[in-house]
RNA sequence: GGAGAGAUGGCCGAGUCGGCUGAAGGCGCUCGCCUGCUAAGCGAGUGUGGGGCGAAAGUUCCACCGAGGGUUCGAAUCCCUCUCUCUCCGCCA
């Protein structure tokens, strides 16, 4: 969420913004809805403090024996105004409010213009891609032939769309999450949490999910309760409300949880493997830092995701979002993607991004400076280190041999109980 | 699920039969004084959000005592609903 202050102050700034985004809404109509709130806004405090004065004066006279009807008589009207007043107060303050949650956050300034994901330039490519004898094999054929995942059977009991692990792979699902967790939290500085995998409706407006997009999540029939998509979610939120002394700023955590989306728009997509699925594994970072470090926090985030890959023996590339593909939060992200031999292409596995104080903004979290007075929002951070099933996907592909066996990546042999391969 | 108790500022904790309580008192914190050092002591200050005026420092007004409604000229104080916390019973992985 923007401030209605900010719309105000930098009205041609946040116009340039909003069309970079390619988002069209209605500027002049909000501008109108504030001016108009601010006048009854004057007018309400007037009157308010009318009230305020009289009273004082009939608690006055009554305490000396003298008789106030008249005043009573007329603050009895006042009162009666200030309640219509506050009425259409309510309902200015309603569209406005929901005006501004459904505005997305500003690009910061580096991030380059562009209409969709073909305008992203990468910045920078790491790793060898593998070579192959054989056409490789697409994941889930090498999973299924190994049988370590079992899609039939997966929709059978929940339907398309979900995933089934067997043996060695569930293994490597959870061989992957360990060494991810114990990476960030052992060298990278994160604390490991456990986080409610579902939330209720004001935590998942605060980092911006709701209300613009409830199609993309799942919702609780019959609660106020809403699945994560996202660890961001909770982890961004255990400090709602709160003010953070700058000491112990920068704070970072770190989380394995499921996340839960819809898919909504995207049927026909990835209909088969690991690659979109309505519940999957993620490892999450959260950060919360100040506004003059937030910038080289997402540098170093982003560096965390990519020791992952590095460490797993995976060629990657790393993109800089342009205007017209960043998430509604971010003020700038960085995609990274994994390479993906049996379709020749790379594919998003983590994202990181730096939300400024869009999100703190909107759950509330402030911090002081040291020896200063009043407040500053924070600036959130979050990005994927890494999504759990993408890198299995990723690990079956490029680790296939010839035989249809799959090695192990080094590093996660002591996760894996010393399993060098994984053979039928 | 049943019965009861509670929710006040960074923390602890007052708040009488509704009226000058943004909120006593204490702790903490900040600045100053004092002091071989430390501790103690003395003095001053110390919430958040919003609006108006101001270049700014600031100033002024409004709101906020879990949340939302209601009663009243006036509510932290009375009434209703909800949320959360705690205690006991029941149930349960």
């Amino acid at each position: 969420m923007l401030e209605i202050k900010l719309v105000r102050e930098k009205y041609g700034e946040i116009e340039k913004a909003l069309s970079n985004r390619g988002e069209k809404m209605d500027l002049p109509a909000m501008m109108e809805q504030d001016n108009q709130r601010r006048a009854l806004l004057l007018e309400i405090e007037a009157l308010r403090h009318r009230r305020n004065l009289v009273s004082q004066e009939i608690a006055a006279m009554k305490k000396q024996g003298v008789d106030a009807d008249a005043m009573v008589t007329e603050m009895r009207a006042v009162s009666a105004r200030i309640k219509e007043f506050d009425a259409s107060l309510a309902t200015l303050d309603e569209t406005l409010n929901n005006f501004l949650m459904r505005l997305p956050n500003i690009p910061h300034a580096s991030v380059p213009v562009g209409k969709n994901s073909g305008d992203n330039p990468v910045r920078k490519k790491v790793g060898k891609v593998p070579a192959f004898n054989l056409e490789p094999q697409a994941h889930w054929t090498i999973g299924e032939n190994l049988k370590i995942l079992d899609f039939e059977r997966a929709a059978r009991i929940a339907g398309a769309r979900f995933p089934l692990y067997i043996g060695a792979g569930a293994r490597l699902e959870r061989a992957l999450i360990n060494f991810m967790l114990d990476v960030h939290t052992g060298e990278h500085g994160y604390t490991e949490i456990l986080p409610p995998f579902m939330v209720n409706r004001s935590t998942m407006t605060h980092t911006g999910q709701l209300p613009k997009f409830e199609e993309d999540l799942f919702k609780l029939e019959g609660w106020d309760y809403f699945m994560i998509p996202t660890a961001e979610v909770p982890l961004t939120n255990i400090h709602q409300g709160e003010i953070i002394e700058e000491d112990s700023l920068p704070i970072y955590y770190t989380a394995y949880t499921p996340c839960f989306r819809s898919e909504a728009g995207s049927y026909g997509k990835d209909t088969r493997g690991l690659i979109r699925q309505h519940q999957f594994n993620k490892v999450e970072m959260v950060k919360f830092a100040t506004p003059d470090t937030s910038y080289d926090e997402l540098e170093k985030m982003l560096a965390n995701a990519e020791a992952i890959l590095q460490r797993l023996g995976l060629a990657y590339q790393v993109l800089t979002l342009c205007t017209g593909d960043m998430g509604f939060s971010a003020a700038k992200t960085y995609d990274i993607e994994v390479w993906m031999p049996a379709q020749g292409v790379y594919r998003e596995i983590s994202s990181c991004s730096n939300c400024e104080s869009f999100q703190a903004r909107r759950a509330d979290i402030r911090f002081r400076r040291k020896g200063q007075k009043g407040t500053e929002l924070v600036h959130t951070l979050n990005g994927s280190g890494l999504a759990v099933g993408r890198t299995v996907a990723a690990i079956l592909e490029n680790y296939q041999q010839s035989d249809g066996s799959v090695v192990i990546p080094q590093a996660l042999q002591p996760y894996m109980g010393g399993m060098e391969c994984i053979v039928k």
